[in-house]
DNA sequence: GGGTGCATGTAATGGGTTACATGATTCT
DNA sequence: AGAATCATGTAACCCATTACATGCACCC
């Protein structure tokens, strides 16, 4: 709801635009699918935080525009000043990694892989967002843009730390896992 | 649903039990509510996942006690086959941090100090943790949970870097802007 | 011709938290 | 005396994602 009203002092955008904006420049730490900008921009306007202006254009439907208000700002205002919660997230990852000896290494270790592999690509956005920013040095808001993305970027740089950690560790318990059950098998004196 | 399952393989347990356990143990990465742990161990025992028996207690409540079956070790073993999600987190705080020109230094600020102190304890709390899992190093799981430990270690001391940073760029925001408004009240050269 | 992008919106569905209800015991 | 812990469960509610529906234009 809010994000809506704080994205629209940047400027005045369609609803599609500011879904947009979501997953091109905030993703990272926040995220609002359209099932949802669409109805809240529509109690926004009903409640007098947003205005709207309909754009017709040629071939393609038309675009509401929706303006902030100053009662829009006042209410940002508001929300600003309220102390944020933490919110603790769901690592389906990490869940699946603390019941590791159920599943093998090599499972967990390809997942560990991957995760690798997609967080390389997001730091290579993260670089991307920041020459963005650095364009538009002259907004008020850039420095602000600035230490969000650089939340991002120590993040997924600790992530990756632990990740090359992870592997190593991985790869020593399953080289354990093998000598003992070979050793079961051999009945041998290394038994444990 | 399969945390459950996950968490009754260390051993039988009731509801009561599992909720403890996920908010002392994996709290940082799952977490999982009391009106989402007793239906769902309802509908697990519907299905012949898990089993239950309940014990009599003198002054208190039954315990329902839930072990799992093998159909359920089945499952547990398809679900950690299925290659984990990513999900995008949901971070007031950088939320807020975003629209921070709107806010002020000092708020923001405010922000921040709270959430090095909220992480400073939870990273403590880590090493007690962390001492536990050391106490019970003959699990066969042990190693694997000190992975999923590991990076919620590695994580907030890279969240704690970042506030630091954060704190003194906030700092030097706040004086440019007062230096600004300054220069502007004196109708002074300095302007850009 | 078919997929993708622009652009809006609604409905169904699912997931999860909070609050409620109960009741004895133990700690402060 | 009152709060917290043990212990279970249901119901109300909120929020969010996904799917559906529509329709033109542009690109391959």
């Amino acid at each position: 709801m809010e994000v809506l009203l704080g994205l629209l002092t940047i400027e005045p955008m369609s609803g599609y635009d500011l879904g947009q904006m979501i997953r091109e420049s905030i993703h990272h730490f926040w995220n609002e699918s359209y099932g949802q900008i669409y109805p809240n921009l529509k109690m926004l306007a009903a409640g007098g935080f947003v205005t709207r202006k309909t754009q017709k254009q040629k071939g393609k439907p038309d675009r509401n525009i929706y303006s902030i208000t100053k009662k829009g700002r006042e209410r940002l205002q508001r929300w600003l000043q309220v102390e944020p919660q933490p919110e603790f997230p769901r690592n389906e990852l990490l869940l699946k990694l603390f019941f590791g000896a159920t599943a093998s290494p090599q499972t967990i270790g390809g997942y560990v892989d991957q995760m690798i592999a997609r967080e390389q690509a997001v730091l290579e956005r993260f670089a991307f967002i920041e020459s963005e920013i650095a364009k538009n040095a002259n907004y008020p808001d850039a420095p602000y843009w600035q230490i969000a993305l650089r939340f991002g970027q120590i993040e997924l740089e600790a992530h990756m730390r632990w990740a090359e950690e992870t592997v190593t560790s991985l790869r020593k318990l399953d080289k354990e896992r093998d000598r003992v059950s070979r050793s079961r098998k051999g009945k041998s004196h290394a038994g444990r």
